[in-house]
DNA sequence: AATGACAACAACCGCCAGTCC
DNA sequence: GGGACTGGCGGTTGTTGTCAT
């Protein structure tokens, strides 16, 4: 007995993906959805795993996402929900649009649990660690939750209000890592990835200038399969968000604020 | 200039839950 | 009810780029 593996070991293809595949991968996905993972690379004629091609989608070729390095306010938002759901990475980045668990993952491993540890603030509990361990710390700053080193409750309302407006302009992202030299990297609009992302959008999809992505999955996805339509995915962090108690997290209108911060202490 | 160490991130792996038959 | 299968999740590893020596 024993399941079936996810796919043919046998002649699959593993390492990073080439801007063919992911060309590949991007037009058959957006002119058939996926009905099913495991036969988008035959059908797509990827020799790749359908895991593979559905990570290397929902992780880097999805239209909604956003690209480079966490800003400040969701920065702060990961460490707030992380102290509230643990490495539940997946429900994290349900309330972080255009962020992908992998990414936030990614991003809490590399740069937060680091300032954190670096605050005296053990990254797991949230609490202050033990004098010994962070000699040089301060663990009355520490238990403030704070990256930044600003006081708790400034640092919740400045929070809440880029938060309320992060989706507006990525591009700043720069700006709040003047001292993170590796962000050059990620965020140069004219690296070759950002290269490729804009000449496979544009040239095979955005042809035409009222393209939505979900308004263009919305008859395969949900039509064919009854899956729920990009549109519907992609608000699912919205619901939870309001499951959680509107504001919660520093996202509603400013007259909530001071529950908000309530409820992060 | 060479190279070793480190950092950042993409991708893989194994497990689990949900669904279908 | 239970096996087969899929998609999703979290942990881990591999690759690549950058920095320090």
């Amino acid at each position: 007995m024993g399941r079936q593996p996810c796919c043919d070991k046998l002649g699959v293809k593993k390492g990073p993906w080439t801007a063919e595949e992911d060309k590949k991968l991007v037009t058959f996905i957006l002119t058939h959805g996926h009905c099913c993972w495991r036969a988008v690379p035959k059908l797509a004629g990827l020799r790749r795993c359908g895991k593979s091609c559905r990570l290397r989608w929902t992780n880097y070729l999805r239209p909604d996402l956003k690209r480079g390095l966490l800003n400040e306010a969701e920065e702060q938002l990961v460490i707030d929900l992380h102290a509230r759901l643990g490495n539940r990475w997946s429900k994290i980045a349900a309330r972080l649009p255009g962020r992908t668990d992998n990414e936030i993952k990614n991003h809490w491993n590399t740069h937060i649990k680091k300032k954190l540890i670096k605050m005296g603030i053990d990254p797991v509990t949230h609490e202050p660690l033990k004098k010994q361990e962070t000699s040089d710390d301060k663990p009355e700053a520490a238990a403030k939750f704070d990256v930044n080193g600003e006081q708790e409750g400034e640092a919740v309302n400045k929070s809440s209000e880029k938060v309320g407006s992060m989706n507006d302009n990525s591009s700043s992202q720069n700006e709040n890592y003047s001292t993170d030299e590796s962000n050059s990297r990620s965020l140069d609009p004219n690296s070759d990835d950002d290269l490729l992302m804009s000449y496979m959008w544009s040239e095979t999809f955005l042809d035409d200038t009222s393209w939505s992505f979900p308004a263009a999955c919305r008859e395969i996805e949900y039509g064919e399969f009854g899956r729920l339509s990009s549109s519907e995915e992609n608000s699912a962090w919205l619901m939870d968000y309001q499951e959680l108690g509107e504001g919660e997290f520093g996202l509603g209108n400013s007259s909530n604020e001071k529950d908000t911060n309530a409820v992060l202490m």
